[in-house]
DNA sequence: TAATTTGGTTTCTTTAAGCAACTCTATTGA
DNA sequence: TCAATAGAGTTGCTTAAAGAAACCAAATTA
């Protein structure tokens, strides 16, 4: 048997994980965040089988991660965007992209430097804080 | 086939996903956090099947998230603790409650709040801010 | 008008998750 | 002291997902 559901743990980072804890989902957000919003743009930059694709897309949409939206008006041309709840995943992204060059570096490639579009001042590390910012 | 593995991936997000991007192995570290360090009680906490937590267990350790430490002096008595590494997986965690309960709280549960251990303030919401702390 | 693009679905195979039973030391209890 | 229990796994079996590749139909492009 595989997977073991957490949508009706008391947990919520459990409920989390239910919905984008899986291999998949996070890269889909993540590569969404970049700006990739069609079917085979997804499946080319991922490389993801296209079944797996699929039914990750649907599930996103059917937790409202993403939305799916008509483009071309004669239908069968679509993008997904993501909602606000999609956006609101960022923070967790930009933590585990931190993480992942904090402790494992790539062999080569320099980290890449992530800037606020508008000051272009490079993105702190993300933290706990309490409520004093401490 | 199962799983891809991205353990090469020049995406640092891929990259640490890899590592703790399964269904278990951020359950297991979130359990570690709150204090959990033997087999058995993480197995009863989690509801995990005991083979599968073997094999998270030693993957954790493969990769520096949680060392193996004998207590007992006899050997066959184990605690698996965090590392620095592990615990520098925090914010992410965080991040992941935070969301989890925002976007889908628990039907009764109360949210629990977390606070600071020396000020009892309570923690804020996990978010990006550039170098200004903007 | 044929080829290509987009957004899938189907079929098949392999891998991993889950369950239950079993093992082997230590330790505890009677 | 001998049996029972606890800790930490391992083994074997079953089921459910992941991956690959082929296929399909509508719309677009060449």
């Amino acid at each position: 048997m595989a997977r073991k559901r957490f949508d009706d743990s008391n947990c919520s980072v459990a409920r989390a994980l239910d919905e984008v804890g899986d291999w998949w989902s996070l890269l889909v957000v993540l590569h969404a965040m970049y700006g990739v919003r069609r079917f085979v743009d997804f499946q080319k930059e991922l490389g993801i089988a296209r079944n797996i694709l699929c039914d990750r897309l649907a599930r996103l949409v059917d937790n409202q991660v993403l939305k799916k939206v008509e483009v071309g008006e004669h239908g069968s041309r679509f993008e997904y965007r993501l909602t606000e709840k999609g956006r609101d995943l960022f923070p967790i992204v930009i933590a585990l992209r931190q993480w992942g060059d904090k402790w494992n570096p790539a062999p080569e490639q320099p980290t890449l430097d992530l800037r606020d579009r508008e000051t272009q001042r490079s993105i702190r590390q993300v933290e706990v804080q309490n409520a004093d910012g401490e």
